[in-house]
DNA sequence: ACCTGAACACCGTTCAAGT
DNA sequence: ACCTGAACACCGTTCAAGT
């Protein structure tokens, strides 16, 4: 056998590269170029993992939502699925830099027929008891709540004098049990 | 009096003139260059007007967000305004291509003090008998929400399937009543 | 299969110079 | 006061060519 060389990239290196280069200089930063020049390689490279940087956007979006998925566990109900959900998400927008604008930007990676996509994501929801029409309604909601809080939080007109006023997670729980209640 | 040249270019042409850009190409084409070919002029000329592309996407922002709250009005207590101004929002980020994701990442225009800002945004549920912190935080909670559903409606992982599923207003104006009475 | 070099068609912004 | 011309330091993306 012939030694192979090993490539120098792959999907999930460039991912993690991409989450570094978020963190120290913001979306505005995050260039084909400079994340090439991170990996010591040629901005063209990344174009034969990626068909465009939207693709890696929706990557790392993807992985956004999926971090937040993965901490939602051991809820009994529909209702304390949604506020786990809503928290988690909260945290994981937090998490990374600019990353609720980044899922807001991101076209999300369709790979998959709509029908597929939504009973995937309707499932645990549907598992308490929901039919599936409303557990995707109401996860938008959580969704569209965690997302617009995230953003308003990271960018907001008076954020840092809101700040001094009152407690943002506080209320940011509030209004999401307020939500799901209401649902 | 010698007669003077009517100078080409004002704030309030330019912003006219980069909302139509915006009907017509969305936010990723919204570019200083091609604005000012529109507007007849060269790039540099909009630096006499604004100190940078960041500023403009501000005041249209505002503008977005000025037209909601004009058209909220006759609310009896605090609640009805809540939800009168989230409906308007919503109608508002929608009434213009990429509206929410613009006001998403616009750095609102900081000109005044940000107690004076408080004290004004609060103003009309202050009035209604809200204190000021209760006020902001509500006000927060709802512009979080109609921001987020816009964008999760504009560019949604299943908008399309959703939308066969349920009746994306009614949904939203559910979810508005819900937050709103809980708060 | 995976990456480089060079190029195309753009960006936002600055700044001297014109009027 | 208000705008142009030219330039700087970037972009995302394509594509032939290398290995």
């Amino acid at each position: 056998m012939a030694p192979r060389h090993q490539p120098a990239l792959d999907r999930d290196r460039v991912v993690a590269a991409a989450f570094e280069q978020l963190e120290e200089d913001g979306l505005e930063a995050l260039s084909m170029r400079r994340l090439a020049a991170r990996l010591g390689v040629q901005a063209p490279a990344l174009y034969w993992h990626f068909g465009d940087k939207a693709e890696l956007l929706g990557l790392m979006s993807a992985r956004i939502y999926a971090m937040a998925l993965a901490e939602t566990q051991g809820a009994i109900d529909w209702r304390g699925w949604l506020v786990a959900y809503g928290e988690a998400l909260r945290r994981s927008f937090a998490a990374h830099r600019d990353g609720a604008l980044l899922c807001a930007r991101a076209r999300p990676p369709q790979a998959i027929e709509p029908e597929v996509q939504a009973a995937r994501l309707a499932a645990p929801l549907v598992a308490l008891g929901l039919d599936q029409a409303r557990a995707l309604s109401a996860q938008a909601a959580v969704i569209a709540f965690a997302l617009g809080w995230a953003m308003y939080a990271a960018n907001g007109p008076m954020r840092d004098h809101l700040a001094q006023m009152l407690d943002f997670d506080a209320t940011f729980s509030q209004g999401l049990a307020a939500l799901v209640r209401g649902l």
